[in-house]
DNA sequence: TTGTATGCGTTATCAA
DNA sequence: TTGATAACGCATACAA
């Protein structure tokens, strides 16, 4: 099967290739009659434009990316729907970019934004390193989706407010009676939601009179395997079983980590609540449909991802606009935990 | 922030295109000298070089891409590292392509073919609709993956033989004496694995004696859903419960189906296995944490993965060889099913 | 309404 | 070891 051009195309029909680039194009200025001929040659004969011409060409793509680190984890599952509805209800071509975990996000940021003319960028996940420097080689607008570290001053931003809401959820704990509480945490020199999850454990327990106990924090060690995931929160439950720590509740910084903790206690011979309540963070679906439903901050994910393309819509058409939006998580309230007497 | 080119570099260096261009590939005939100079000052400008142009120009590409419609399906989620970790491991660069849901695969491939010079493809999840036509103006080796339809003739395919393990499930659950085993199934119209289970199902009822009952099996509506996932387990039992049919065990095909139907059981105040069996297919890992422990058909993912790539590079190097690699599946007995007494 | 010609940024061929 | 220059396939300004 030979590779056609759109010379070809424009050698079987007898027209210029001019003429048949205005008939995929759908320019105005084209004879009805001799567009329907080309369209027919090009299905005939399977033509299918060059994206890389194309994009080599044209000045205006009308293409936003969304990049994701981890396109694995469930959390970013539902998000992706919804930014293809978003994107392609603005007329607008949504690319998904995957980026590898020894990948640089923002190299291959600078490497689509050439390749494909895009008009903007949405970082699913964050940034992992402190790259400041070159985001300012970005010279479309582009959204940081889901954090909330500090990017620095003028930095586009949607996400909850982490340490807030992972508060919130140990304050909850506590008006369950709850005095010492595990939690299941990232790595120790995490600078993203990971530290700051821990942030606010650390000072729910501060202003609610408890003691925070280093012992009751156990830490992802590996930075190699995925932090956020069953298996982690099935390992981190089964070393503080292990350490004979004394506690009542597990609060693990993902749902995903709090389904492992069930597990492992399950596995020890354990019950939750009766025996331990667990709680996450992220109010995953799997969240609900776990026996017993986990107790955790729901973050509007679908809502976030909406506002993503809207800020990033706003900043593309150069709106004057609020760049941080913040959005509330909701405390939903599972089977995983109890009050205690 | 300019977008400097190639020339520019060039100019500042005060060198020719054509050695910047070789510095940038690591051509062998350039001085070592020159090539620091060039770099240095590619760093310096944060030159990135234009990739729509770089493909254009380029005949031979090294790049591989996996077409996946359903990129949030976590069954496929531990097949995307090992694609990763085989593609660049034979030095290839790998493409991970999401395809939107109204989109057709082939098309997309052809497309990306075009733009990416590919040389090869992986379709992860097969072709949803029968495009044979469409895939021969393929130019180059594909391999469909995970799916072992009925594709003619000398298609390369990976994959486990739905229909002997799903029937395989179902003699298993004969053997544990269940006699009357709902099916939660995919659409009536589906061509694909959705129906190969099921067909699974029903031999091994009838050669088992039993009776296929069509009362039993559950049919998804809705085809705007999501087939295999937990709400859709959870409302196919729901209506299976409100049947008022009666049956000892439900075989879902797949382990997000089957988690739905447990929560959908323990919403009725059932309990799982005591009050009904509950049986999957596919072994997510999710299957293992769930509580309890789901029963399911454990597909070998990453080593269909790695079988993927493999053939793929054997037809890319022009191997004679299988093109049909079946795997065999695990039956992995969890907690969720027991045997009637 | 249509065709011709130029250039997008790169790689590869060729001659120096 | 280098540098001009010709493609790659397309979109578009301009001429017709």
């Amino acid at each position: 099967m030979e590779q056609i051009t759109i010379k070809e195309v424009a050698k079987l029909c007898g027209v210029g290739v001019s003429t048949v680039s205005r008939a995929i194009n759908n320019h105005p200025d084209i004879n009805d009659a001799t567009k329907q001929l080309v369209m027919e040659t090009i299905r005939k004969y399977n033509y299918v434009p060059n994206n890389s011409a194309r994009n080599l060409k044209r000045s205006d793509s009308h293409t936003v990316a969304v990049l994701i680190k981890g396109i694995t984890n469930p959390f970013f599952s539902a998000m992706i729907q919804v930014f293809e509805r978003e994107v392609s209800g603005r007329k607008y071509s949504f690319v998904l970019q995957h980026v590898e975990e020894f990948e640089d996000e923002v190299d291959v940021a600078l490497r689509l934004e050439k390749e494909k003319r895009l008009k903007g960028i949405v970082f699913l996940g964050g940034l992992s390193s402190r790259t400041e420097q070159k985001l300012q080689q970005l010279t479309v607008p582009y959204v940081i989706s889901t954090v909330d570290s500090d990017y620095g001053g003028e930095t586009a931003m949607v996400a909850v407010d982490n340490e807030r809401e992972s508060k919130r959820m140990v304050e909850y704990l506590i008006s369950c009676g709850h005095e010492k509480i595990a939690l299941l945490a990232s790595t120790k020199d995490d600078a993203s939601i990971g530290m700051l999850r821990h942030s606010g454990y650390r000072a729910a327990l501060e202003q609610g009179g408890r003691k925070y106990d280093e012992e009751l924090v156990m830490w992802t060690e590996a930075a190699g395997k995925e932090i956020y995931s069953m298996e982690n929160g099935y390992a981190l439950t089964k070393k503080l079983l292990d350490s004979g720590k004394e506690f009542t509740c597990i609060y693990a910084i993902s749902d995903s980590m709090a389904i492992g903790a069930c597990k492992a206690l399950f596995d020890a011979g354990k019950r939750v609540p009766e025996d331990y309540s667990v709680a996450g963070f992220d109010g995953l679906e799997l969240a609900a449909y776990y026996e017993p439903s986990i107790t955790t901050m729901r973050q509007p994910r679908r809502e976030m991802a909406e506002a993503s393309i809207g800020l990033l819509f706003d900043l593309i058409e150069e709106k004057e606009v609020e760049r941080r939006r913040i959005f509330e998580a909701e405390l939903v309230e599972g089977r995983s935990t109890k009050r205690l007497a």
